[in-house]
Order: C-alpha cells, then structure tokens, then sequence
DNA sequence: ATGGTCGTTGGACGA
C-alpha cells in the first residue's frame, strides 16, 4: 500500500503534473493540501479518468485539502468536528478498512511575533486533542501533510541561520514534539537518517532545488502498527522539477498491509 | 538568501 502527501498549491494548476505523477506512481492514496478550489468546481472527473475517488473539502482562494484514492473510503470526517465547520479545508480524515488516513494542512504561522503564530501553536494543540479523543494508540493511523514546520536541524538547508523563523522555531518544535508524544513515528525519518532530503522549495530561491535550498515541512508520520508496518518511505523530488511545478514536492511512504 | 515567484484574482495577499 503505497500512501503519498503532495502540498500541491492549487489542484487546477496542477492538474498536468497530478495527472502524469499519478500515471507514473500509482499511489492508493494521496492526500493534496493547498488545492486552492470550492467543492463545486473541484476536478472530480479528471481524476476519475486517471482512476481515482476524490473526498475534499475547499474554499476560495486559500487552504482546502483533499484525499484521492483507487478506492472509495468507508467514511471521511472534515475538521475538527468532522462535519467541517470548524477547520474543514485544513483537515480531512478517512477510515479505509482497517486504516485511518489524517490529512492535515497546518497554518503556516506568517511570523514568530504575529497572531496567526500563536494560532499555529494552539492548531497542534487542537490536532493532539483529536488524537485523544478520536483514535486510539493502538490503531493504524497514518498523520500525514503540510505540518509547516521542519522539526530538526537536518531538516533546513541552513539551521543556524534559520533558528527562530517560522517553519523552525523552537516553539513550533516543542508544540509539534507534544503531539508526537501521543503515539507517532516520523515514518519518513526512520527510512531514512540523512539530511538534505527536503519537501519544499521557495519559488523565490532561483535554483533552489539544484543548490540544496529547501526545507523538510511535508511529513508523513504513524503510530506504531502504522510504522512497523511500513517498508519504505521517499521524497519524490521530480515532480519539483517538471513544468510548472507546485513550491513542494510529494513524499510517499509503502506499508506491507 | 529574504531581494528574487507563484496562484488566485482582478489589487493585494498569502506562502
């Protein structure tokens, strides 16, 4: 079973790239942040024609996530209280069998001294209490997305520089570490020790993916009967370097269900 | 690297 998180920054403007990535990869399930689109006008049929169910909830503009997969979900829950009112185009969860996909588009936080940061923090705080209060530990549960937030220092390009501004900042590390507590594995980091593999590039950096400028924001973590079951788990840089790329590229992680 | 660019819009704003 293989399982993939793609910030995609607008599903429409993605559309080539999601189409020939899909064709290539073949994932069971890939969850999209940033799709950018209402419900109405989300590309239900061309994702259809490359084989694949779609659940999503978006709004104008900004945010909306989606979870597209070869089969229809059992149940899909929107937000924080599941019908989507509160928080529903940032998370999207699905119960497929046995496994329970969470697929979450994290605040980026816009500066350490804004309100939207302290919003940030107190999302990781809501997110831990649905943990608590939806799943148990016990369960196969597989927390993937857009965290905006690198958690260690192999995770940026230059740590020391980067110290304190956001997407690396000690408060968002203690605030994303406390989840982590509940139950999960950094499935993607278990595979693989090494530095430099990063997720996401800013479009401002000229190059930035040939000269190692990137950051590790897109994760895929899980808990253990997730994790132990888990064979591999890669980034995808290609995708970042097609045509009209999205700023972040897919990352994927295989379990021997 | 913080200036650089994207995407959605229809002028900024978010990232």
């Amino acid at each position: 079973m293989l399982i993939a998180s793609f910030n995609c920054n607008s599903v429409r403007a993605r559309m080539p790239v999601l189409k020939r990535w899909l064709a290539d990869t073949s994932p069971d399930f890939l969850c999209l942040q940033e799709t950018k689109v209402v419900d109405g006008d989300f590309p239900v049929d061309e994702f259809l024609e490359s084989g694949y169910n779609s659940v999503f909830m978006g709004e104008k503009s900004y945010n909306g996530v989606a979870i597209i997969s070869k089969t229809k979900p059992d149940s899909v829950f929107h937000g924080f209280d599941g019908k989507g009112s509160d928080e529903g185009t940032r998370l999207i969860a699905v119960k497929s069998g046995k496994i329970n996909i969470v697929n979450t588009y994290i605040p980026q936080g816009t500066a350490p001294d804004s309100e939207k940061f302290q919003y940030k923090l107190h999302w990781f705080e809501r997110i831990k209490e649905l943990f608590d209060s939806r799943y148990k530990k016990s369960d196969i549960l597989i927390w993937v997305g857009d965290f905006n937030v690198a958690p260690e220092p192999i995770d940026v390009h230059n740590p020391k520089r980067l110290l304190g501004s956001v997407g690396y900042h000690p408060e968002e590390h203690r605030a994303l570490a406390s989840v982590k507590e509940w139950g999960f594995t950094d499935i993607f980091r278990k595979h693989t020790p090494d530095g430099g593999n990063y997720s996401f590039w800013d479009y401002r950096v000229k190059d930035g993916v040939a000269r190692g400028l990137g950051w590790r924001v897109d994760h895929i973590w899980g808990t253990s009967k997730a994790s132990d079951k888990s064979v591999r788990s890669w980034i995808d840089v290609e995708p970042r370097l097609w045509e009209k790329p999205s700023d972040h590229t897919p990352i994927l992680a295989e379990f021997n269900f």
